[in-house]
DNA sequence: TTCAATACTAGACAGGTGTCTAGAATGGAG
DNA sequence: CTCCATTCTAGACACCTGTCTAGTATTGAA
């Protein structure tokens, strides 16, 4: 009854998400999504409602790989849990050959800019995610007696995300992606001094 | 013998900073300088260079300022400096009305797209200045005996300006300035744990 | 006052932006 | 095969981008 679509719609999110992460929201073009995607520009306003709509859809595709890929094993530990996150921090900046940094992070400057709403409750939920999977964590590792019973769960853990969001900047600032593992090991170290004597 | 020129360079340039500052390389336009800053079309091309010669220098001139204000009361003391340092930080930014944050955050991040040189030398400048007087801070407590022998000054202040890049990012993630006291007081209660018993 | 050197104004310029629109292509129901 | 809802292609659209170029205004020395 009616023409097929010539793309899918999950691949070109996806393809999407990769274009805005490379070049940023408003470096990337219309018709360079036409290229980097298999959305044709006008799918991109009747299926998207424009370039603002797929990059939010991209940003929430974003959001549910990396709650689901970084985030989720810090449900399951303590403060070991905690250390491994920050090393992976350290190692998949290191030796990832895209290095584009952290979408979030990118997202988060450049809105402050754009100003856009939307985009801004999705940077926010994804950070509100991350202090709240390091309480979750510090909380665990309290329960266990890895920690005294009067440990500032809730600054420890802003000062967590805090040190996340600066190793995003740290390793994007000569261009090239500089290894942050100095100042992660210190932090690691950090950590290792909370855990109570037993 | 020839006609004055119509503005006064450092005025311009300063004035060119906080429009920068406020919008974001790409998005301020020439016309905009035009209007923000007291810089014709016509000297933009002839005194600066175009748009990228102007910001280069309002980089310089950012990078002055806040090295100045910002870095050099580290020279003076051990931990209480870097402890009011970062004190500084968190007020800084939470009762500034303009909110935009750190331009040389911002500055990073947006060149990591744009992949400018001399921009990328500029940033480069700052951090390596306020990592060394980190480590100076640092290494002058542990001279009046605040910190051990062996502690690791090279990684701690990696450590510190990690953090201090994240504070920038933290508090432009809700558009409004939000608060970053929580975590630069557990981060000062951290530095407090380095000092040596006496 | 004349003159030449410098600075400014106004606009052209080629190219890019995101969105919208008319006509052609597609594909399954009848 | 016919029909028509849906999708796609190609290009127009108005606007904005940074830079360049004539023509004009301003200046101080001769």
């Amino acid at each position: 009854m009616a023409r097929a679509k010539s793309y899918d719609r999950e691949v070109a999110v996806e393809a999407a998400m990769l274009a805005f992460w490379k070049k940023g929201y408003g470096a990337l073009g219309v018709r360079e999504i036409e290229s980097e995607t298999s959305i044709n520009r006008f799918a991109l306003q009747t299926d998207f409602g424009g370039k603002q709509g797929l990059f939010l859809e991209a940003l929430q595709r974003y959001l549910a790989i990396s709650d689901e890929t970084a985030l989720k094993p810090l449900q399951s530990g303590g403060l070991s849990a905690l250390i491994s996150f920050f090393r992976q921090l350290a190692l998949g900046e290191a030796d990832d050959p895209r290095d584009e940094g952290c979408l979030m992070v990118n997202t988060v400057i450049e809105n402050a800019h754009l100003g856009i709403d939307e985009v801004r409750d999705i940077t926010t939920i994804h950070y509100n995610n991350m202090q709240r999977m390091f309480e979750l964590a510090l909380g665990w590792a309290q329960e266990e007696g890895e920690l005294s019973r009067d440990f500032e769960l809730s600054s420890a853990a802003k000062m967590l995300l805090t040190f996340a969001m600066g190793v995003e900047v740290y390793v994007r600032m000569n261009g090239r992606v500089i290894s942050a593992s100095a100042q992660v090991e210190f932090l690691v170290s950090q950590i290792e001094s909370w855990r109570l004597r037993t």
